[in-house]
DNA sequence: GTCCGTATGTATAAAAACTATATGGGACCT
DNA sequence: AGGTCCCATATAGTTTTTATACATACGGAC
């Protein structure tokens, strides 16, 4: 079956899945067909999917029967949020994430600077090749208030919930660490390789963090968290890699003292604040130029 | 021109601009068309696009031209990273992202319990039609530590960051509140509808969250945080529905005493504690079985 | 009830897209 | 020099799609 086919097919059972039912003139809205290549389309589609679709006459589309089962499309309700994401956040032309009409949605988002599109393809192109690359970088170290130049040799991208960095060996100080994509102001020459990915140990190298329900809840509330979590016998572990231990302590909410916090709100705490502490050492984590970067090895 | 040869060349486009070259194979792999094809799509998109593809004879492959303009393509730092998200999270089969061969990427992640999606179905289906639906709820309530049956009007979608949540008129206690999607266990039956989500007046009105450089950074670390935000003489307002509010300071670090926290993990402050304060008074937020719930009007 | 607008479905011929197959050329490696 | 891998192009045949036309069914306005 071609390509262009079976998109359409797909499109049809999504819409049946998620979106109540679908018409002809939605395909040819979507895809810009004919109208016979429409109802060919929805014949077609009744032959590979038996049972899945109906014509309600008097709604005058095709509905989703009740022993639906999807043949062209894996339904995944996060994949259906995802596409609800992408368009609350404005991302696509509206209708490009098949979504007929969708609904009121908002997301707590936080406005940040944007991405330089010359940065981004100068580190995939140095990443891609091994090579290293200078940067115009905006850091938040008080020694350097003014952006300066540096060379870094990229090897991966991290992303907190909020921002991408780029993981890099950094030429100047010798040390992997992380820089923010959209303090990256300009790039500049090509250069060799700093060190590889597979030395970034802080990066290859995962530490379990333990986490149980906040004890101040009651057993009730605890029991809910756990399942929330997929604890097992009150205990849940999160493998992280230490290159990114401390973005994910920090967005769940364990950076700081989590028992000591509202158990409304922080739900969660680590079994052993020690271990927590050591493996945070362990990544070495200063507070410097990067913002926060992991140096090590 | 065709929905499939737009898509194609759209294709050639993006692995142009951003992974550095394209092949006739890489076309021949992802559309599943044949080799005379893929050479014609080439020379079709040389045609559309002049002077952005050149032939690499020693790679043996197309790259991108010095002078790049992109034609079919949103050339949005953004969306590619979008699709680096999901091929990082795992969504879709990799290469439906059309990267080619993904950097090594990871994600501060917070696993959380997967949506059912008999239950996101059900209440889409109650949203699009205006009506009411019973759920099988867990809530947080130590009250009803137990899954309970209560009927809701749902109208609109919310995020905050980690989860998806529904904003709905409840039934039982006569408020508009958010209801976790990975806490619907099961849904019952349709229903005549509540309250319309015209009626939700913390969803449509916006409160502006105004947000400063925190006071302990030095001068030059306040102006990189004030271009991080956008900000215009060290200000900037966020405007958040009332609904989301909570969800937003939560995001911001905003929701605690910001001013007492280490400002090398904490960048910003509200310019005005009070007026926060008095907006999450407003919002009427308190702490119960949704976890945490705006009710109102 | 009747008319109208808007759906659907199908039949036909014509156009367009695509495939299979074959041929030729250039660059690189052994 | 020969083999390999990639490109481009030509031809004929197949498949997909379109354009056009016509018949049917439902719901609402008159």
């Amino acid at each position: 079956m071609k390509w262009s086919v079976e998109r359409r097919l797909e499109f049809l059972e999504f819409r049946l899945f998620w979106e109540g039912g679908v018409n002809r003139a939605d395909l040819i809205e979507m895809f810009g067909v004919s109208v016979p290549q429409a109802s060919k389309d929805l014949t077609l589609y009744q032959e590979k999917a038996p049972g899945n679709a109906f014509y309600d006459k008097s709604a005058r589309r095709y509905v989703a029967g009740a022993g639906f089962r999807p043949v062209f499309l894996d339904p995944d309700p996060d994949a259906w949020l995802l596409r609800l994401r992408s368009a609350a956040e404005g991302f696509a032309d509206a209708g490009a994430n098949w979504l007929a009409a969708p609904p009121e949605a908002d997301i707590a988002l936080t406005p940040r600077r944007k991405v330089d599109t010359a940065a981004l393809r100068g580190i995939l192109a140095a990443l891609r090749e091994g090579a290293s690359l200078e940067i115009l970088y905006q850091s938040m170290s008080p020694a350097r208030p003014d952006p300066v130049w540096r060379r870094i040799s990229p090897h991966a991208f991290g992303y907190d919930g909020f921002r991408w960095h780029v993981r890099a060996w950094c030429h100047e100080t010798g040390k992997f660490k992380d820089f923010l994509l959209p303090r990256v102001l300009d790039i500049g020459g090509r250069g060799a390789a700093g060190a590889s990915g597979e030395q970034d140990r802080l990066w290859h190298d995962h530490f379990d963090i333990v986490i149980t329900p906040h004890p101040k809840l009651s057993a009730g509330q605890q029991a809910v968290v756990a399942r929330d979590y997929g604890m097992v016998d009150g205990r849940a572990a999160l493998t992280t890699r230490y290159a990114m231990l401390f973005y994910v302590l920090k967005r769940l909410g364990l950076l700081e003292d989590a028992r000591s916090r509202d158990p409304r709100t922080q739900h969660i705490v680590a079994e052993s604040d020690a271990a927590v502490a050591a493996a945070l050492r362990r990544a070495n984590f200063e507070f410097d130029e990067a913002g926060q970067t992991g140096g090590g090895s």
